[in-house]
DNA sequence: CCTGAGTGGAACATTCATGTTCCGAAAAAG
DNA sequence: CTTTTTCGGAACATGAATGTTCCACTCAGG
């Protein structure tokens, strides 16, 4: 009863100690487990229950966090449109991602936690975007693809501490990243 | 013997404690005082002697860190020359900061450690930079000084990560940070 | 009305980072 | 060379976080 599909509870309640683990440990790294425990309302011992080493929860923070990438990745449909609009696409649906990238940029051990070649399935395809919009003209062709790559998850971190840091509504933020991004890659 | 001239020896052994700590608290922002003064090849003792409890240290980092950007911020003579030319001048001066702005991006909780009103003096400076170019037409207008003052760090902490990360040479990431910040505040 | 899964909390053992004290060795200062 | 400063390490005390066990409570489904 672990790894069988989930009884609804087991799932509803797994997904609150990630989400509440996600936000506290944003604000705090060092954050304790009964931290986590009380924002996430639960007990602390049903964390263990869960994840019985701190370190699991980490891993499984790290399998959560790929997860999102991916389907937000997913439901930008990369392959639609011009490479300059799907890239536009990607960086909404990564900027609803919020808390959840706000943690990754500041937790780069993160990698040690989990398996990461250094190459998930949403970085290769962002890879080939890139190189779809030199290709096609509407991407700065002189700016490799990893720069280009960088520079958006970076501007994405950028625009969610703008408007937290500064209190600016987060379309204001957004719409500052867009137009951004737009001149970055823009050819001239 | 504390708040006296240092007495060469001190200000060494001070120095390399606090260059360790940056080092190994931007790896793993929990490290432990052990880490720290093995990477600094100092008793652990030691560093209790020179910062009695583990926020006197982050106080020391906070501090520091404020006077080498001060002091670079100084070399990039920010009045002088066209304000789109002094900010990439402050550009190269915050890119050689290296691991320090790495260590600042992903640890904004170091406002706490801190007297930061929020608005140190380089802010101010950097934020008039950023005016004197919107009123000499030289950097975009409709971008907002504090987006714009964002963006120049998050750029800067790309440059570094795509250098160490990806292996690239440092001229290589500085030169692909100073355009990309050329082309985010042109105006055209 | 049962039953069992899911849970919270108390109590406990253990580990680990932290902070302190003390002393002898090494290095710098004179 | 002598004195003073600085340092490293051992030893110890403490407190916080972690991990474990156990028991009672709740609640939905049969």
């Amino acid at each position: 009863m672990d790894t069988d599909a989930p009884t609804g509870a087991r799932a509803r309640t797994r997904r609150a100690i990630l989400d509440a683990a996600v936000e506290v440990l944003a604000k705090n790294p060092a954050a304790s487990l009964a931290d986590i425990a009380a924002a996430a309302g639960v007990g602390r011992t049903t964390i263990h229950r869960y994840f019985p080493e701190r370190s699991d929860l980490m891993t499984g923070i790290s399998a959560y966090f790929l997860e999102r990438i991916e389907t937000a990745t997913m439901r930008a449909r990369l392959d639609e449109g011009t490479a300059d609009a799907a890239l536009e696409r990607l960086c909404q649906e990564y900027f609803e991602l919020g808390g959840v990238l706000t943690f990754a940029f500041e937790n780069p051990q993160m990698q040690d936690w989990t398996d990461w070649e250094t190459e998930t399935e949403s970085d290769k395809a962002l890879e080939r975007l890139i190189e779809r919009g030199h290709a096609e003209g509407s991407i700065d062709a002189s700016l490799p693809a990893g720069w280009v790559a960088d520079v958006l998850w970076s501007l994405l971190y950028s625009a969610w501490q703008y408007s937290r840091l500064r209190e600016q509504p987060k379309h204001t933020s957004l719409s500052l990243c867009l137009r951004t991004l737009r001149k970055t890659i823009g050819t001239e």
